[in-house]
DNA sequence: TCCCGGCGCTACAGAAATTGTAGTAACGGA
DNA sequence: TCCGTTACTACAATTTCTGTAGCGCCGGGA
């Protein structure tokens, strides 16, 4: 079970996802990890956030088996975090357009 | 300019997509209204957070445009809102995919 | 006219999460 | 042995969220 709190309390996947997602840097660090695997270190550089906020977040993601550390390269998407990344490239191009149409 | 805060320091519209939708309960938000227009006492009692909170994430939204207030039905999502939405409507079906490879 | 219920929303103290900074422990190479 | 790199922890200060109470507005009866 994947730290049921919050709006998870009903245990509806897409609820605990939702939650999961929701927390401050979650969707983020996943974001960083769009391409290539990084250090520890490197995400707390690129982020910016303290490496608390940033070691829950990622114990997190690893509980969900979203991502993976491997020592030789450091934290990366696993297969399902690959697949939740696909799903949220669109993301992407669809910022672009939403701000534009904000000014 | 969306309440540039945090990894929205950039100003790159992707990363002020995700710092608004990593914010507690705003992704919950935004999933509520998927179906039809929710009254704000609705939206507090299903998600279960204080009114504080429902309300600066309702107002952060409203400032992105992604929601708006109709006096009539309640809250609502606008046009770019029902975009947000569509794309991440898969998350749903995946996200049950997920939660059986997790057991 | 005077309530009453529903509406969006605010106040505020206590609890919880996040930050910022420092430091630990393990490992590998020179 | 010392040095750099690694992941990660400790902890006080700050920010955010919670839980509960209540405000002001409005429209519909009686």
């Amino acid at each position: 079970m994947v730290k049921g709190a919050r709006g998870s309390r009903t245990g509806r996947p897409i609820m605990v996802l939702l939650d999961l997602l929701g927390r401050r840097w979650t969707l983020r660090i996943v974001w960083e990890l769009r391409e290539e695997p990084r250090r520890f270190r490197e995400l707390q550089d690129t982020i910016g956030a303290s490496p608390t906020v940033i070691n829950s977040r990622l114990s997190e993601l690893r509980e969900a088996k979203l991502i993976e550390l491997d020592p030789d390269s450091g934290y990366r998407l696993t297969a399902p975090g690959e697949e939740l990344l696909r799903l949220m490239l669109p993301l992407h191009v669809w910022s672009e357009k939403w701000a534009r149409n904000l000014a």
